[in-house]
DNA sequence: TTGTGCTTGTGTTCACATTCACAAAGTCTT
DNA sequence: AAGACTTTGTGAATGTGAACACAAGCACAA
C-alpha cells in the first residue's frame, strides 16, 4: 500500500497525460485499458504508469485492466479538475486570443471567465462572450473564487501584473512571456517560453 | 574535469534559461556575472549553475564570475543557435499566425522561412513577408535546410504532417497540438500543450 | 609580495525517480 | 474445478540528477 508516501513531482506532471490519453480512449468508446495499452499514448513503460497510478489508490482490475471512465474521474479528483476551475487571462494580444478561444482548456475543467488587456482600443470588445476588461481593474477579482491566471502580454509587463494577480488571490499563474516572474512562494508559477521549447532541439542533431 | 561526462537532458533544458538571463544581462551593459547573481534570474541555486556550465568548459574566472558576452557564445555554440536554424511552420490559424509574428525566436536563431496551410482561403496570405503555401507541397522543403519545425494545427491533422515533415528530412518538431506523435527513434519531438500545462497546477493549492 | 576575500570547478554525498521482478488476484478455457 | 494466462500493485534494486563542501585560482589592497 503505497498511498502515503510523498507523491514525486514527476508523477503529479504525469497525471494530465493520463487524462488526456484516456479521454481519447473514451472518445473511442474503449471501456478497458490496460498499462501497456496506455503506454502506447504517452510514451512512458507500463510498470512507470502503474506505479504512478498506485500513489493514489488501487484502480486497476487484475488481469484485466483499468476501466477507463472511472480512472477519468479518479484522475480529475486528483488533479482537482472535478470542480470547475475559473481561471482568467490576461493580455488579448494576438496570442492571448488564440488562447481564448482554445477548445482544450474546457476539457480539463478550465473556464475562462475574465480576460483583461491595457490597450484602450481592445477594452469593451469581445472575444466570443467575453468582455475585455481594463486590467487596472484586476484588483476586483472576486477574492477566493479565481485561483488561476494565464499571462499572454508582453514579457516587460508580466511582473506588475503577477504582482497584482497575486495581490488579488490567485495561487497559480501559467506565464507564457520571456519573463522570469518573482512571486511568494505559496504561488505556483508555470512558465512556457516557446522560444526556450525550441531551444533544446537543435542540440540533439 | 568533467568535460567528458555525458551531459544530463536536465543540463541541456536548462540551457535556454541561462542564455536568456544572459541575453538580458548583456541589454543591461552588465559585463560580468557571478552564479550566484545568475541565480536570481533563473531560480535555481548556484553550484547547480556553475555545474551544469561545467559539463561544457571552464568559462568563468575565479573570483570574478562568467564573462556575459563570452558566455553567451558559448552557450549559443553549445547549443547549435550560433547558426541560423531554418525554421518551418505548418498551420496558420490563430494560434500559428501568433508564432509566426513572435519576437522572441530570431533571438534564439530560429527564422521562419515558411508557413503551410490546408485551408483555402489562406493560402496565398501573407503574415509579415511570408506568402502562405499549400500543404499539400510541403514535401517541397528542401532536404537538409530545414530541420526545425513547429506544427501549430487542429490535434486531428498533426500526425499526418508529422509525417510529411519527417518525410522532408525534418528532425526536430515543436507540437503545439494536444495529439501525441509517434515518429522515429531519430526525430526529436518536443510537445507543449497548454491545456495539459495547466493541468497539474490545481493539485498543488 | 603576501595576505585576505571572493568565486569557480568538481569529487562526494545524498535524495529522488525509474525500472525490475514477482507475488497476488483476476479471467478464461477446457 | 483446475490450470494456464493476464495484468495489477509494489518492495527492492538500480540509475540519475541535485546539493554540498572545499580545494584551487584570481583580484586587489597594503
Amino acid at each position: 500500500m503505497m498511498r502515503y508516501h510523498k507523491v514525486p513531482e514527476e508523477t503529479i506532471k504525469r497525471m494530465p497525460q493520463y487524462l488526456r490519453a484516456l479521454l481519447f480512449l473514451r472518445q473511442q468508446s474503449t471501456k478497458y485499458i490496460t498499462s501497456r495499452g496506455l503506454s502506447e499514448y504517452v510514451l512512458l513503460n507500463p510498470p512507470q504508469i502503474r506505479k504512478d497510478l498506485s500513489y493514489f489508490g488501487a484502480f486497476g482490475l487484475r488481469g484485466t485492466g483499468y476501466e477507463v471512465e472511472p480512472l477519468i474521474k479518479q484522475i480529475r479528483r486528483i488533479l482537482k479538475l472535478d470542480v470547475e476551475q475559473k481561471t482568467v487571462l490576461v493580455g488579448a494580444g494576438r496570442l492571448g486570443s488564440a488562447i481564448a478561444r482554445f477548445p482544450g482548456f474546457q476539457r480539463y475543467g478550465f473556464n475562462i471567465t475574465d480576460i483583461y488587456d491595457n490597450a484602450g482600443k481592445r477594452i469593451g470588445k469581445k472575444i466570443g462572450k467575453i468582455q475585455i476588461k481594463d486590467v487596472a481593474k484586476l484588483n476586483k477579482i472576486k477574492a477566493n473564487s479565481v485561483k488561476i491566471a494565464i499571462i499572454a502580454t508582453p514579457p516587460e509587463t508580466a511582473q506588475q501584473i503577477a504582482d497584482a494577480l497575486v495581490k488579488a488571490g490567485v495561487t497559480s499563474i501559467l506565464n507564457l512571456t520571456s519573463a522570469y516572474l518573482a512571486v511568494p512562494k505559496k504561488v505556483r508559477v508555470r512558465t512556457v517560453d516557446l522560444a526556450m521549447e525550441l531551444g533544446m532541439l537543435p542540440y540533439y542533431t
